[in-house]
DNA sequence: CCATCAAGTAACTGTTTGGTTACTGGCCGG
DNA sequence: CCGGCCAGTAACCAAACAGTTACTTGATGG
């Protein structure tokens, strides 16, 4: 996101000349320092100062484009949220097999997850406080009925060919891999601490994967 | 722990006065009271002023009992550690058939986490802190072997007798029965928020409780 | 019965924090 | 070519914070 960001042309006029003033960079910059800093301290432990040194900006700017400390927090929150939801939509799990569908739900999530270790981190916040902030957001409850529609007509069709039992229900599906996957990279600290293995090894991040594909469809095949 | 609480006789003599210096009683109103400003607030967000004024004493007390707020927080972590690992412990989860001994250890976690959602709240944070406070303790890195042991003793009976797979892993039997209930309890608000499903009513907490049993046993049976 | 020491209180301190104010400088329309 | 506007800066402020100091109270053993 930072580096090799080409110096964008600055909407009003196009000049290769290095721009100091640039509204949108200075704001993408904000919400990206933002995003880390929430993470990786929580609600409670995250600095304003911190966020605009990160971002390379001063305080002034992240209340003149963001208000305060919580509408940045939710502006952080929304964004993590579009981007795992944007991601999975684009995987059009009914494409193939009920079977592999479901797979491939499984493998995306977890890779997800994996890969965005800040979205848990901020789930993990917010629920310390009870969806205090997301419960405000409009943009975002409508985002996830999506993935319950196309996930229950996956079981459907799957029931109808007789490869999942009748009581598969999706939401206790998705539920189940999200578990599976938010539980273990989420907890790997105190996890590898109290049983004396690093469950960050790649040989155990690749047993898990395939552990949470297998009990994703133990559970539900007939 | 408050209100019904009889006033102790006080070790060094019995007397029925109500006392207002009685050391034991004090650290431990300290120690809850800390336990669920932590649990509420993470450590960043955690005030030791308010930690005093829940416990019905004041800071000089807590800091001449804890040394400072993140020694406090230490002992809250691995008092709460030790909570779940003794009532574990009592489950003798080898005395019955290895089916019922895995289901009775899934209801028995679920139950706990649901009854004791501090200490969900209290992993939580420390994870988010990459366990920075529990690699320090000493006393917590035996507590858990014993019931990696005695897991592993069920599965090994359960795969003699052909009722579970031999792929079936001690480590990996206890972390989806955790996953499954952690996820659950702990991320409740935004889910049910997302969802728009009440996930804490009592119709969906028991189905929840029926799945666990269900995928656990359903991920290892032969 | 009083000297001693631990339990307990309250007011204080230096620092950090979220948020603000007063200011600078570049750009664009008229 | 200039007046107003908007991006950006830095110094500032009051409140909140973790931790301390100076003090009072009460039980107990010699």
């Amino acid at each position: 996101m930072d580096g090799s960001g080409e110096k964008k042309p600055a909407k009003r006029r196009s000049q290769e000349r290095v721009l100091q003033r640039d509204p949108e960079r200075t704001r993408a910059a904000i919400l990206e320092a933002a995003t880390r800093e929430f993470a990786e301290n929580g609600m409670g432990g995250a600095r304003v100062d911190a966020i605009a040194e990160r971002a390379g900006t001063n305080k002034r700017m992240l209340y003149h484009y963001f208000g305060d400390k919580e509408q940045l927090y939710l502006h952080v929150l929304e964004e993590a949220y579009v981007g795992i939801r944007t991601a999975e939509r684009e995987l059009h799990i009914g494409d193939r097999s009920p079977e592999e569908g479901i797979a491939e739900l499984a493998l995306f999530t977890w890779r997800y997850f994996l890969k965005h270790p800040e979205f848990l981190s901020l789930l993990g916040t917010e629920n310390l406080h009870r969806a205090r902030w997301l419960r405000q957001s409009v943009r975002l409850k409508e985002l996830h009925s999506h993935l319950i529609v196309e996930l229950t007509e996956v079981l459907d069709r799957g029931k109808k060919t007789g490869v999942f039992i009748d009581a598969a229900d999706p939401l206790n599906v998705y539920l189940t891999i999200a578990s599976l996957g938010y539980f273990y990279i989420s907890n790997q600290y105190t996890l590898s601490t109290i049983f004396g293995r690093d469950l960050a090894e790649k040989g155990n991040l690749d047993a898990w994967e395939r552990h949470i594909v297998h009990v994703t469809l133990a559970s539900i095949k007939a």
